[in-house]
RNA sequence: GGCGCUGUAGCUCAGUUGGUUAGAGCGCCUGCCUGUCACGCAGGAGGUCGAGGGUUCGAGCCCCUUCAGCGUCGCCA
């Protein structure tokens, strides 16, 4: 057919095709969408991944073409050709960009026949996830899968412009690299020509990034591939990708504009939404004392507040109790929660239970007197008028309490919050509310080993004052930034420490020997020895950016190849055994149980 | 590793207190149909109720074990 074809016939995807080339002969390729056969007259929508061209085939005029027609099913590839028309008048499809015109076929070839779809392809509808991951090649095909992997690119290509256009250049890092302990599990690659020798592939590229500002190049920036071998969630993957940016003598201020420049133009170009700049700014304390969490979602209120001012003396034995034992008392007032009834907030407590709480108390300023879960005589009228005061509770409103340790009164009350706030649909994914987070301490306590451990990583620069590090490391502050919207950290940044050694003394800090020092990081100080500039950078996560532009339950939604919770990819079936010759040329002894003992899900 | 939810036709799901031959919509197959666009109409095929065991006269349903998917906690400098 192709050789038929004559210079004048038009090639065009399914979604140029318009009224503007009425009259036309045309050809376009794709999938068959639907089929739709009046007998005497026949309907074949084209599918590619530019739109829908409705063909016509009629048999009184192109008879082996309307034959072949007849025969056409979904996922069919087929070429048609023949003549651009209007539809007749009234029989337009609105709904369509494409509606005004149709292509009447003089000619028709089939490409290729498609097995009948393990499930629909034209339409978003739920199919289970494991089917969709066998059959990811169909599920890719499907619009809302087209939508979310296009706007990803539409998302990247934006970064790298912006980021060219303000002097950065992309530099790749290796994949193979060396394993340290910090951090996540690594993934491990067996070295062939070094027996019992392994590479591991990075969690990020930290610290080559920080070696290329030592290499002068000032600006860097790389879509970065990620691995953590550390269990699966909805917004994790063992692979993600990163936006990785590091940059020569910045201030913290010209690393925060530089990022906000560009998810605006992000939002801006690939979602045709703006968002405004600059982000507001908390500090990690007030983020903690106000939202219970580093990364708070700013689209709605229901501030925290300390209560326990309100409860001084209070007859309430557990509150009591709690106070003398310097506990304290955080929670946050529930608009129009008055209304709710006994049950309802009985199931706010089993929530706050569930959350970690202790227990809940919830004071309901009804219109007729204040309901209670505490008991009648500890409700004194100045303890009612002290909590209205302090949260600033109107009539009709609640306030929700819970008493602990600030730590854990803070993660509960913050989490109910979420909770509440979800229940009242104010968790709205078509908002975007952005902040930043600022001022976190430099180091935290391990619970577990109470060692001194660094909060985000030994290579962030303290706040100046180095005077600090002398005393308790836990009041050290970082120069360290997270950018977070809606309640998720998409990014996290710091200046980084120049000085080698300022650097010997965090991991001194941080109770490295000189020689486990020297293993690990042996080449970022002797780097460092060679006139390191300051430097500092960031890295928002692409993935679940992605995610929340679309709007997209889970970060599986906007990668293309996924993994499983179990890291499988159902598709390729990986992992795999590999044969016993490949592990001997890699020194390699299996101690597993043989893989037919534990068959891998088939679908 | 813990906990939770889910598993019934190709897909999405319903299935009452344990009781006749397990249903619906979509899809698929056959036929009819000249203006549909998720075309319509008529007919048809299609089931290891995730798997194994148990209780019972009788199990999709109850019990035990197990597998899988997802969510979540631990974990993720």
């Amino acid at each position: 057919m192709t050789e038929n074809t004559t210079s004048t016939t038009l090639h065009i995807t399914c979604g140029d095709l318009t009224a503007a080339h009425d009259g036309r002969t045309a050809m376009v390729q794709g999938w068959v969408n639907s089929a739709r056969d009046h007998g005497d007259l026949i309907f074949i929508d084209v599918r590619d991944r530019f739109g829908v061209t409705q063909t016509v085939f009629d048999p009184s005029i192109a008879p082996e073409a309307a034959a072949l027609a007849k025969t056409l099913r979904s996922e069919d590839v087929i070429r048609v050709e023949g003549r651009v028309r209007r539809r007749p008048a009234g029989t337009e499809n609105q709904k369509i960009a494409t509606g005004e015109i149709e292509l009447a076929a003089m000619q028709a070839l089939v490409l290729n026949r498609s097995l009948t779809p393990p499930f629909p392809i034209h339409g978003d509808g739920d199919v289970d996830e494991t089917l969709r991951m066998r059959y990811r090649y169909l599920d890719l095909r499907r619009p809302h899968m087209q939508r979310n992997i296009a706007l990803r690119h539409r998302a990247v290509k934006t970064v790298r412009d912006y980021l060219d256009e303000r002097g950065f250049l992309e530099i790749e890092t290796p994949m193979l690299i060396k394993q340290t302990p910090e951090g996540a599990r690594d993934f491990l690659v067996p070295s062939r020509l070094h027996p019992g020798e392994f590479y591991a592939l990075p969690q990020s590229p930290q610290l080559f990034k920080q070696i290329l500002m030592v290499a002068g190049f000032h600006r860097y920036f790389q879509i970065a591939r990620c691995f953590r071998d550390e269990a699966s969630r909805a917004d994790r993957q063992p692979e993600f990708t990163q936006i990785d940016i590091e940059m020569a003598f910045p201030t913290q201020d010209q690393v925060i504009e530089l990022v906000e420049g560009m998810l605006a133009r992000v939002f801006d170009e690939a979602l045709d939404v703006q968002i405004a700049t600059p982000f507001p700014r908390l500090t990690y304390a007030d983020a903690m004392a106000k939202y219970g969490v580093d990364k708070p979602d700013l689209r709605f209120g229901l501030e925290l507040a300390d209560y326990g001012a309100a409860f001084e003396g209070t007859e309430f034995k557990i509150f009591a109790s709690a106070i003398a034992a310097g506990k304290r008392i955080i929670g946050f007032v529930d608009p129009g929660g008055a209304a709710r009834s006994r049950r309802e907030f009985d199931a706010l407590v089993e929530s706050a239970l569930g959350l970690g709480a202790k227990g809940l108390a919830w004071i309901a300023f009804a219109d007729d007197g204040p309901r209670s879960s505490l008991p009648k005589s500890a409700l004194t009228p100045q303890m009612l008028d002290s909590l209205t005061r302090i949260g600033n509770a109107k009539p009709g409103d609640a306030v929700l309490l819970v008493a602990d340790d600030l730590v854990a009164a803070q993660s509960v009350a913050g989490q109910l919050r979420l909770h509440v706030g979800a229940a009242k649909g104010l968790r709205d994914p078509k908002r975007f509310e952005f902040c930043w987070v600022l001022d976190f301490p430099l180091f935290e306590r391990d619970a577990e080993t109470g060692a001194i451990t660094s909060m985000h990583h030994p290579f962030t620069a303290p706040a100046p004052g180095l005077e600090a590090l002398d005393g308790d490391p836990l009041t050290v502050r970082a120069q360290h930034y997270d950018v977070v919207l809606n309640g998720s950290e998409i990014g996290s940044g710091s200046i980084r420490i120049h000085d080698p050694e300022l650097q010997r003394r965090v991991f001194r800090i941080l109770g490295y020997t000189d020689e486990q020092v020297h293993d690990r990081f042996g080449f970022l100080l002797d780097a460092f020895a060679y006139g390191a500039p300051p430097h500092g950078g960031i890295a928002p996560g692409v993935d679940r950016l992605i995610q929340m532009m679309v709007g997209a339950d889970s970060i599986r939604e906007v990668i293309a190849f996924p993994k499983n919770q179990r890291f499988q990819d159902l598709m390729i079936e990986a992992p795999a055994p590999v044969p016993p010759e490949l592990l001997r040329e890699l020194s390699l002894r299996v101690d597993a149980p043989r893989s037919d003992a534990a068959p891998k899900a088939k679908v």
